[in-house]
DNA sequence: ACAATAGTCAACCAGTTGGTTTAATATTTC
DNA sequence: GAAATATTAAACCAACTGGTTGACTATTGT
């Protein structure tokens, strides 16, 4: 109980996840590094932003988890670093059930349609009416 | 181009999604709306909070389009609505190949022994593969 | 040695956030 | 009609955000 309460909300991760994507100026940063590494100057030129600018933007990516950097000389490279994204998508999959509850309920109740069937094309116990069959897909 | 960068970049509903989504207590709110139903009140109680506070919280998920309100006479009975969290997930699932690349590697090097090994145990008709199959999922 | 380049840091700014408290608006109950 | 209930509204606060500029530190090229 506890627990499940320390698992469900103490997940500061998300946090900053969730926070870092919720710009549109990062996500585009991150969607130009799904292309490949680049510098910081790089990731800046397309925004109409100052360097110093750009580069806060990074250093939240970097701080949520979600780019890593390697400096050479007096560049500094950037790449994706994916992992923390795939835990921002775990979480969304807890909730997965609910945008597809709609097309599991119509299976559901094609599947039952198709068992009544079956029972119907048989020896009609009673209490069973016949309906027509149906592919499930 | 221009059409890709605005499907790209011009998603005000991420950002208000992703925003809704990076404080805990808000996500601890939808939680508790995958359960079911629930009142403003029923909502604000777990929190150690005023119910001001924990109004604005939900005044946020609706503005972001996760929380849907009926009110019927003094009470305000809030659902989960589930459209927009996919579209978030749909947006996570564009880098999905950076943490399932590894699997992929794994995949491919497993698919090159099996191709190997069907050489090597066959009279090796030229140009051809013998597929020993190995299940890809 | 000097200038140009790549980037950060610190200070600043207006706007937003997450929270509070107190008051106001309905609605329901006695 | 008065009291209790469910909720919002408004004013306020400290902290944070996204952005700027100007000065600073390194590194590289001439």
């Amino acid at each position: 109980m506890i627990l499940n309460h320390m698992v469900e909300f103490q997940t500061p991760h998300l946090d900053a996840v969730f926070h870092a994507l919720s710009d549109p100026t990062r996500r585009a940063i991150l969607h130009r590094l799904s292309e490949g590494e680049h510098t910081i100057s790089e990731l800046a030129t397309p925004f109409n932003m100052s360097l110093a600018g750009a580069s806060k933007h990074i250093k939240v990516l970097e701080g949520a988890g979600l780019v890593r950097r390697h400096v050479q000389g007096r560049t500094h490279f950037c790449q994706l670093e994916a992992a923390r994204l795939a835990e921002a998508q775990q979480w969304l999959r807890t909730y997965e059930r609910f945008w597809t509850t709609r097309l599991d309920d119509l299976e559901e109740i094609l599947r039952e349609e198709d068992r009544a069937s079956a029972r119907a094309s048989e020896q009609l116990p009673p209490g069973q009416s016949a309906k027509k069959s149906r592919s499930t897909k």
